[in-house]
DNA sequence: ATAATAGTGTCTATCAGACATTATCTG
DNA sequence: CAGATAATGTCTGATAGACACTATTAT
């Protein structure tokens, strides 16, 4: 009663005896652009690796890492993330895949990029370790990407231009970066960077997707100054209180807010 | 002068004796959802592919294939694209990359999908070949999707249902399908589907995308009708017209729109 | 001539942007 | 009390939604 194959075989059969053949694959990365706010909320930070390894030699990365056989490349990035700062449940969202063939020199590998929102940044392993990881500031506006940490000495800037391209008959432009410090990041992961800021800010239109970097409890002050700094500008206070008020739910407690030296209303999200 | 690594390498000599080692790696597809207006602009159709293997064996399937060692992921979907139905130079974007490890039962197959918008649905190999494709109708509603072919005698439906999602703290809602027919569609095709039309409606906002499936001069009649086809719901013709104004010119001509049964502008996107 | 459809005018409700004002808190 | 900041009020212009009307064309 099964249904069989040109070869006669069921299902069952075809799996029993199917041989994936020796077909050249390649290896399947995660990457991730991990953001959280500085503890005053005057910037946002960004969470950087250095390699110890040819090539991109002491060069800062984006962490992440292979994708296991047994997981999705969600729960990769949520692995490696845990692993690199202790965080989970925090927001990750898949933003693109990367597949250019010469990506990386040593051998072809695609990487998915995801982009992680946390509402703190956690100590990561630093010092002379294996596994060197830093906390840098981000700024990002029209006409520069610039990531740096002064502890460390580490400045890496990007200008960006727009370019026009054509997709079918449809044309859009497109930010083009080009290298202004002498450091740089490893890899493609400038463009990592690039497409994951154009897609978070787009998504926060229509989402609540700031949130997700303020703490369960709030102050509209602090809520507010996340949402300046994931999109670039400012707010007026009233319009944006307007903007959230329905998605928010009083707490009925006061708290300074941090921005601010005043008390203010706590609310959550609803 | 050059950067060593703690081996004494420089680049190219790590480049030289660097060994991928014999990890696990996934097979990578690509699989796209293509789309074309109806001749006379009353529908949709879309491109199914029937396989001719287990597993899914005689199911109706997304077009795709595997990603080569010297393309990039558009470039595989282009190529496929083009092997299917001789399109180039259509629209292709980019949706998501399905990483499910089950997703294919015969090995781990990553597939990174695309959709597909032409202003035509050129003839397809079809009948006893070995390689079977035909265009189906497609009706995508708020909680339906039905893909039927009523020459072949095929029709697929499945029930959306709207299910509440966590990311971080983040809450949002996402289609969960259920079939409702007797036959399926191949693999997670469906899943394939529900994120390219809900990318693609999202995109409806604020780019020129439906105008990828209009001809190179098209009435604004017709214009219309492909933005109601890929809404799915009707818009108002003043409203509408005020919309596109500053993104169309006139190319003073003359023609019978394809919707209606009288001569109207043509027009030309900037 | 008539019916259908192309094309335009305009009213209204909503909303983002922009200031202005009042209330409250800290030092 | 003074200065700063939280919180609210309200004006304006742009825009989406809705409907009505005129012009043109196929039969």
């Amino acid at each position: 009663m099964e249904i069989t194959d040109r070869n006669g075989l069921t299902e069952a059969q075809f799996l029993e005896q199917y041989d994936p053949g020796d077909y050249p694959r390649p290896s399947v990365t995660v990457d991730m652009m991990v953001l959280s706010p500085k503890k005053d909320y005057s910037g946002l930070k960004i969470l950087l690796i250095k390699r110890r390894e040819h090539p991109y030699i002491n060069c800062w990365a984006l962490p992440g890492g292979f994708v296991r056989p047994e997981e999705t490349c969600y729960e990769a990035a949520a692995r490696e993330l845990k692993e690199e700062t202790g965080l989970k449940n925090v927001f990750l969202e898949q933003v693109y895949t990367f597949s250019k063939p010469d990506r990386d020199p040593r051998m072809r590998v695609i990487s998915v990029a995801y982009m992680a929102l946390s509402s703190v940044a956690p100590p990561v392993k630093g010092g002379d370790d294996a596994l060197e990881a830093a906390w840098f500031d981000f700024e990002f506006t029209d006409n520069m990407l610039l990531i740096h940490n002064d502890d460390i000495g580490i400045s890496i800037s990007y200008q960006l231009t727009t370019k026009r391209f054509k997709n079918g008959n449809v044309k859009y432009g497109n930010m083009v970066p080009s290298l202004k410090s002498k450091t740089q990041l490893a890899f493609d992961h400038v463009e990592i960077i690039l497409e994951s800021m154009i897609k978070l800010r787009r998504e926060i239109e229509y989402t609540d997707l700031p949130f997700s970097m303020a703490n369960e409890e709030f102050t509209l002050p602090d809520l507010q100054a996340i949402y300046e700094l994931l999109l670039g500008h400012k707010l007026y206070k009233a319009n944006f209180r307007i903007m959230v008020a329905d998605r928010i739910e009083a707490v009925d407690k006061k708290e300074k807010s941090i921005i601010g030296r005043r008390m203010s209303e706590l609310y959550r999200l609803k």
